[in-house]
DNA sequence: CGACAAAAATGAAACGTTACATGAAATGGA
DNA sequence: TCCATTTCATGTAACGTTTCATTTTTGTCG
């Protein structure tokens, strides 16, 4: 008597096919099996509508075709890009993925990372905050915006250059006070490059630059009163502004829009991520494309890389400049 | 002689303590063990950082603590809301989540369904356009903003209080002739009832009303010759839009920009879903909110439910009124 | 101190696959 | 016609758990 409820196994269809498990076996898995073979099976499946059972699979092969994400949220545009190219680029290699919402919470993103390691995934992909997170040995891990150390290759767009083409941007457009506004956790250390970059940028154009850098905070009111600090009989010291995220910049767009002052009129305004609210109708500041599908591709590819040789510890691609900044449908 | 680079098992603590396989077992699941034996289990499980296979655990128990979700993409803010809420009201019951984005795909939808079906998740939950989907017999499903028949439960806001709403609160801001917008999908159906509800609140309101309604597309060019065809010297013969969802909003705001309209001066624009770009200074739209919160909640905890008596065909959870639209960061 | 009951540890079977050693059938050459 | 050789189906072991029937240990009481 079979159970009723139940989904139908290889054994219910070798029955049902008059074959041996391991005939049944050949035929999902496409070796090759006389043609008589073949087609009573395959009628088989169809009457039982069989599926194979992937956790079989895993625990035999020690392999499950499924890749862990780690990232604070699918909500702030950035995440939700990147996280949606990872999928497609995990769906094209026949990967599954385990989304793994950690909130920032350092603690979450360790236990998801014992969740994943328990789950047998093949790999991990993570865009984390915990400064003293451990990865297991046995796990594969792709680091996307900060260096873990050896063995933890690193993903990332040129940080670097991204900033310089932001000095250089603000040079072409006649610009010569600029600042450069960073909030945000120094321990996504990639990222923090980008003022390097700028700096750089800044000298090598002759620029005269000023930094505000608060760690860890991503509030309004510092920058409210730097800029505030920073004016003048209505007008503002700076005819330039480097933010170190579109996030923030557009912040920076409501705080400028409050002291009187217009952009691109009046000072401009750079951003970084290439990430923009669609349908607005004011928003006239650039931004620094992170080239979000490349990155996506990149972290799939290193992770399932076979020759771990071959995985370098940092990868950097190519930022561009757009005016307005990209919109997400394009993205 | 132990294989070197494979994770430790069930086997390899037990050997380590000196107990049976079994006492690791109860230790693991915290059954009752004598206290003498589960010390040395535990010491053991620390000393070879062992950690539980879940595929070995889903094969025995046919159960697997993970929860599919079939969403369009993680781009679009209100796909992106829903998506980390379905996550976290997960992760809080201890359940793992298999992203899949389907790109509003009816056939990466299918393959999803059997991809999911061959994970053994514990259920799926769906926001789909396939209009032919076949859901499994065994794997319970709940699909969101859609009615798929019975034994199928259906979770959405109460679009039809949500286009009377909006027709109210459009009255209530002086309007008399209004507009209702539409574009999408007309398989979605609950969305649908924003139009009926919409119609009867402008009855009940004494308000006139022309409608726009265009199926599958998600065009500018239609809306902008509609509004165009209802301009005469230089003023709209509306004073007050309906926009079916935010995004739509987004676009019509910049159409009535083009054709001299301000909002909310000119014309009053109404949106739907409660997701708004944040950081923009131009957007005065209101905007029906969607309690994603709570419908991420409630998807959750039907697909869930053992009790499959108690699984009502459909749920409506009650939306709210907001001028400007909440953004994202409070979602 | 021996016998019995209760408590608790043990180890084999099973979950649904895959891989491999085995054996049967079919083919071809002499 | 018969053997050698290839081809291909078969069935069993193994993957790492959980469960359950069994055996061992412990404790109690006559």
């Amino acid at each position: 008597m079979k159970k009723e409820n139940s989904a139908p196994t290889m054994k219910d269809v070798a029955k049902e096919a008059g074959v041996a498990l391991g005939t049944v076996s050949k035929v999902v898995n496409g070796l090759p099996v006389g043609d008589s073979y073949r087609i009573r099976v395959e009628k088989a499946i169809q009457k039982l509508n069989y599926q194979v059972n992937s956790y079989a699979q895993g625990l035999k092969a020690n392999r499950t075709y499924t890749v862990a994400l780690l990232i604070p949220n699918t909500v702030d545009p950035f995440y939700a890009a990147l996280t949606y190219h990872i999928n497609m680029a995990l769906l094209k290699r026949k990967y599954r993925m385990l989304l793994c919402a950690t909130d920032f919470d350092p603690k979450q993103e360790q236990e998801y990372i014992s969740m994943a390691q328990q789950n047998k995934v093949d790999g991990i992909i993570g865009l984390t905050y915990n400064p003293a997170l451990i990865v297991a040995e046995n796990t594969p891990f792709i680091a996307i915006d900060r260096s873990m150390g050896p063995g933890i290759p690193c993903v990332a767009c040129d940080n670097f250059a991204g900033g310089q083409l932001a000095a250089e941007k603000l040079a072409d457009l006649g610009c010569k006070n600029v600042a450069f506004l960073r909030t945000g956790s120094a321990l996504i250390n990639e990222p923090n490059k980008r003022k390097a970059g700028f700096e750089t940028g800044c000298l090598s154009r002759g620029l005269s630059y000023e930094m505000k850098i608060l760690d860890d905070v991503d509030s309004y009111e510092e920058f409210e009163m730097f800029l505030s600090e920073h004016m003048e009989n209505g007008k503002l010291a700076f005819d330039g502004i480097f933010c170190v995220t579109d996030r923030l910049a557009c912040l920076v767009l409501k705080m400028l829009h409050k002291l009187g002052q217009r952009v691109p009129e009046d000072v401009q305004l750079i951003g970084f991520d290439g990430i923009r609210a669609f349908g607005t109708l004011d928003y006239h500041c650039s931004t620094i494309v992170q080239p979000v599908p490349e990155i996506a591709e990149m972290c799939v590819e290193l992770l399932l890389r076979e020759n771990m040789l071959m995985k370098p510890p940092l990868v950097c691609l190519p930022v561009t400049y757009a005016y307005g900044g990209t919109t997400l449908e394009t993205q």
